[in-house]
DNA sequence: TCCCGAACCAATTTGCAAGTGGTTCGATGA
DNA sequence: TCATCGAACCACTTGCAAATTGGTTCGGGA
């Protein structure tokens, strides 16, 4: 009988010449291989058969390769994004909102023990902004900036760092469209009304109240979202359908790597 | 009567000129001024005249610079770190206990709810390494892989990276050495015990009890910590005396930029 | 005493070259 | 007919040197 993968031939040949040399103590930490074209002159096979096996080792995780950089022997290093566009792309509304849901509060009870008076007046100010707002764009930047101002009223500048972070991802891209959705009129209405719930806690340095009264806030929030996110397809005035059923790819796409 | 301070006559004149300049449209947004020394060049004047000029603008808030960059008009952006350096600068060990009370809680609750049972089984193995380890160092890495396990057994990557962002401002630098003080044999026995506690909690689903043991946990390594800042030199088995008194020089160099 | 120009320092940006894995293509040979 | 190879190209990363910028110092000159 003939084999029935013979393409996969000199592909084998260099798989245990490479199970060789990892198992070779040479190689024992993270160390870096040798580049495609050189190793693949080392064993004398081409290009092509190497790179079907460093395929295999790399499913089976003994290897791990990144475009620019090298192959390297070992598991994968903790991939730890730091940097905003990974971030985003690991990440899913949902998830934002159980961090907001952890931070803010917390956020909220911190400055109400210990924002300054120029904290609240600049609060006070921003409420009545964010109220008499009319446009969605307008609406949504007086909204950033209020939870913004708190989280600085906090006066952890760590807090404030990871507030900013979570802030950024939740500004990207694709999720406008979902949150500008997720605030139909009236639910626009009870935001304005828990918003000055929160001031006003903080304004009176009732700690508990503020955090508790954060927390309600954005238990509203993830219930619209949710609502938005669970029927996709609510009456719309303008009848437009979306190209795209933009939750479902994106949750898709970006569960590929935990 | 003569001029009181004849310095600032040409600075004086840069002044008039660059506030014209600045009220200009064509600098409206956050626009790039030309280098100092054409500037310098274009309004006729010296550029050291033109750089006091600067200064008094720049103190205005009118403009900002940076070296390297230029000269922009506009309000200083808001600085937000990003990286883990300057993150690590503009914090101090106090910030970063009280972040990790207000995420670690949540995280034990959520690994309560969402661990699968292959997280329990390494939360299981990590406790007893961590009960059984001898020297510093070894605890050091085992009561860190304990808790990002728990991390990671939450279930929410957002929250998993923005632990690991505090955990790596943690281990940085200078405060390794705080935390060893902050160890000492009795206080070690109790973390192994409150440990185990959260362990517990989490493998038999008790949210609740795992949020409130983890609390628990963090409060004890806080009051830990504020003992040891507070009193810099305990009496020592050894006699030794630590060369510099850490904590104090590390606040100071830490405390410069809030 | 003050101003200017020059020079230098330090931080940043930019462009380029080299090297890497990822991919496509046509030629070759079993 | 098919797998294979070599070549070429693309995309990404790294490293380095040049250029540019603000920050600073110094000496000449009015």
């Amino acid at each position: 009988m003939s084999n029935p993968d013979p393409s996969a031939d000199s592909s084998n040949f260099a798989l245990v010449r490479l199970r060789a040399l990892l198992d070779d103590s040479s190689f024992e930490g993270e160390q870096r291989l040798p580049a495609e074209r050189v190793l693949a002159a080392q064993i004398g096979i081409g290009r092509r058969a190497l790179r079907r096996a460093l395929e295999v080792l790399e499913a089976e995780g003994r290897i791990w390769r990144h475009q620019g950089k090298g192959t390297f022997a070992g598991p994968r290093p903790a991939h730890t994004p730091a940097n905003l566009e990974e971030l985003s792309k690991r990440t899913h509304p949902l998830e934002v909102m159980d961090v907001r849901l952890e931070i803010e509060p917390a956020l909220a009870r911190l400055a109400a023990m210990r924002a300054t008076n120029g904290d609240i007046e600049r609060l006070l100010r921003l409420a009545e902004k964010t109220a008499s707002s009319s446009d969605a764009d307008g609406r949504e930047l007086w909204d950033s900036a209020l939870h913004r101002t708190i989280a600085e009223a906090a006066g952890n500048s760590l807090l404030l760092a990871i507030f900013d972070m979570v802030d950024r991802i939740r500004q990207d891209t694709a999720w406008r469209l979902l949150r500008e959705r997720a605030r139909s009129g009236e639910r626009q209405q009870a935001y304005v009304e828990q918003h000055r719930r929160v001031i006003a806690a903080i304004a009176q340095r009732e700690a508990h109240a503020a955090e508790h009264a954060m927390r309600e806030h954005l238990d509203h929030v993830r219930e619209g979202l949710l609502k938005v996110m669970t029927s996709p397809l609510p009456a719309r005035m303008d009848g437009q359908i979306p190209e795209k059923p933009v939750t479902a790819d994106t949750k898709k796409e970006i569960r590929h790597g935990t």
